[in-house]
RNA sequence: GUACCUGUAGCUCAAUUGGACAGAGCACCAGACUACGGAUCUGGGGGUUGCAGGUUCAACUCCUGCCAGGUACGCCA
């Protein structure tokens, strides 16, 4: 079963098959692959390589098609194989096949998942909150979506490194010292330690601007901080500890956790060892007192990230590793890290899960670990910024919606409909359902659309608990639960288990073309880091279900029918569950 | 100024990465049988895909130029 090729695979191989044994002067990067029809009349999965390909070959399109389907014969799963239009081979499963198919895919527990992830590793860098700062509402994104693309990838067999690298050293921390040192409030500190950081920090900020003796005064503890001092080393180990424990609050509540949590402190001894490697392969030197790598010109200027124009110009983009004062950049951390996981993991690739701005930061970090000699594949994963309707929001602004906020009131609205809805159910029930739907909610919201968009945040979007919403998902799911438990109650001793499968109903072949296409939609969202592929998918597929369930009897069907379906029940409900699961979303029982 | 991103139905978003008549949800209108859960289902209206050109059998998708918004562009991360 685990070899078990995807639905279009195994057609696009017979195509491709098809298309090499009747043309034998096509060119060996020649891609010939199926996709599913875009409408129904046009039958089930489409193959639109004769088009392209009659082009290169100088040959009629339709003919080319007739020639590549005569050569291909036939396929046991195709009832019908037709040409349409310039040139599309339509093809048409067959129901038997079909059913046989969703039946294999029924009692696999990976629903005909293959793992072309064995043997891999990727290292996932994600959510890398910053330390003395609260979550808020855009740290979501990074979290909801890594995760996700974590679970993903450990589905198809990678083996995934998560590691969360926390921004717990920079200059913040020298302010951050002061303030301490200044304005600290003990007993709030320990009641809610990020909170008054925050606090601290944003004072200290502000001093900072009137005063610029307190400046100097806060770069001195930082140099102090880096250069070991054992009361700001204990001072900011004290910032860590305290913000790590209530990011694990927020962590366990989100159900995300990580292989390694390295911050960027992690890799300080590293650093001067970076530079002085830059230095010594004459890839950085010294400018206006600061170490830069600067273009060597090997690459066109526009496709050179240490290029910019300027005023019809090409003027140089360094990426800076050391500051005129003798600290590090964030770039000098992001490659002594790169650096350290390319040794110790070996990966395959290393995903970056940030937001849009850092966009050139990682283009030009890739650039110089090539330069340091990094082979793995580096993929930098950003998602559009989450702003407010009324624009960008910032701690300075005041107008930041913590994350712990968002994840509470989604559990309140979701609690006073479960009240409304299940008021039989025991309250602690309730609460349950509650935590699940609410928090659903909110992933659901993120995951569902492409990572890329900007978001603008709404308490309405965000808690959406109908339509497309995770709640219409654990919905079906908990509607065919429902449904399993009255056939056991009403048919004593009936099973379902290994009944065979018959598509009688139209809804209920497309219920079980779809539910055949679930690893299609696995693979594809693991592999363009698109949750929303998948989110799209089972939304698609609960859409299905739901008409499937409102329109066609299955405890009233006749003996044979009736297991026909619930068999096919059993199965969407499997392929929600892991599909929800996937994206790190729950599927309670009853909701 | 330069680069990247975004612009699709009143609103929020899709569109299998160049495929056939651009699809969903929300909102709006009209309906749903003593079967299994109405957080549901059935049907309806709603579009010059920001604008203008170009490439080709085929463009929301690729190229060029504009318009609007966002982000970044040397010592913050």
């Amino acid at each position: 079963m685990n070899d078990m090729p995807t639905l279009r695979d195994e057609l696009g191989i017979w195509m491709a098959a098809g298309f090499r044994s009747a043309l034998p002067e096509l060119p060996a990067d020649a891609v010939i692959a199926v996709a599913p029809t875009a409408q129904a009349g046009f039958g089930d999965y489409q193959c639109n390589a004769a088009m392209g390909l009659a082009k290169r070959l100088r040959k009629a399109p339709r003919e080319v098609a007739q020639a590549a389907l005569a050569a291909a014969g036939t396929h046991p799963a195709v009832a019908k194989a037709e040409i349409a239009g310039p040139g599309f081979i339509n093809l048409t499963l067959d129901d038997a096949w079909l059913a046989r198919r969703v039946e294999a895919a029924a009692s696999d527990a990976r629903l005909g998942t293959p793992r072309p992830g064995d043997g891999r590793t990727i290292v996932l860098d994600y959510s890398s909150p910053n330390v003395a700062k609260p979550m808020h509402i855009g740290h979501i994104r990074s979290t909801v979506i890594g995760n996700a693309l974590d679970r993903l990838h450990r589905f198809l067999g990678y083996r995934v490194v998560a590691d969360n690298h926390l921004g717990d050293w920079g200059t913040q921390f020298g302010l951050l010292i002061m303030g301490f040192r200044h304005f600290a409030d003990t007993a709030a500190y320990e009641a809610s330690p990020i909170e008054e950081l925050e606090r601290i920090y944003v004072k200290s900020y502000e001093q900072s601007k009137a005063d610029p003796s307190w400046l100097d005064a806060a770069k001195a503890e930082l140099v102090k901080l880096q250069a070991g001092d054992a009361e700001n080393r204990r001072l900011w180990e004290s910032f860590v500890e305290h913000s790590m424990r209530e990011f694990d609050r927020i962590y366990a509540r989100l159900g995300v956790t990580f292989d390694l949590v390295r911050g960027e402190s992690w890799y300080n001894e590293r650093l001067p060892g970076v530079v002085a490697r830059l230095e010594k392969l004459g890839l950085a030197r010294d400018s206006d007192g600061a170490v830069c790598v600067f273009s060597d010109g090997t690459l066109p200027p526009k496709d050179d990230p240490l290029m910019k124009q300027e005023d019809g110009e090409w003027k140089p983009a360094p990426c800076l590793v050391r500051k005129s004062d003798g600290a590090f950049n964030y770039a000098t951390t992001d490659l002594a890290t790169v650096l350290s996981r390319a040794e110790e993991f070996a990966p395959d690739a290393v995903i970056y899960v940030t937001d849009e701005r850092q966009q050139l930061h990682f283009r030009q970090f890739f650039h110089v670990a090539r330069a340091l000699g990094v082979t793995t594949r580096l993929v930098h994963v950003w998602f559009g910024l989450m702003r407010l309707p009324e624009g960008t929001f910032s701690t300075r602004q005041g107008n930041v919606i913590k994350l712990e906020r968002l994840l509470d009131e989604a559990e309140e609205r979701a609690l006073a409909i479960v009240k409304q809805t299940s008021p039989e159910m025991p309250e602690a029930v309730q609460r349950e359902v509650a935590r699940a739907v609410g928090l659903g909610a909110v992933k659901y919201a993120d995951l569902s659309q492409n990572p890329q968009s900007l978001v603008t945040f709404t308490w309405d979007k965000a808690l959406a608990l109908e339509g497309n919403s995770a709640p219409y998902l654990q919905y079906a799911c908990a509607r065919i639960a429902s449904v399993l438990d009255k056939y056991a109650e009403q048919f004593p001793g009936g099973s379902f288990a290994a009944a065979p499968v018959a598509l009688g109903e139209a809804v209920e072949r497309a219920l079980a073309l779809h539910l055949a296409r679930f690893p299609e939609a696995v693979l594809d969202a693991a592999a363009a880091c698109k949750p929303n592929v998948l989110a799209d998918y089972l939304f698609s597929l609960s859409q299905l279900y739901s008409s499937f369930y409102q329109n066609v009897p299955f405890l009233k069907a006749p003996e044979g029918v009736r297991e026909s379906r619930l068999r096919l029940c059993s199965a969407v409900a499997a392929a929600l569950r892991a599909g929800l699961g996937l994206l790190g979303i729950e599927t309670p029982a009853r909701i």
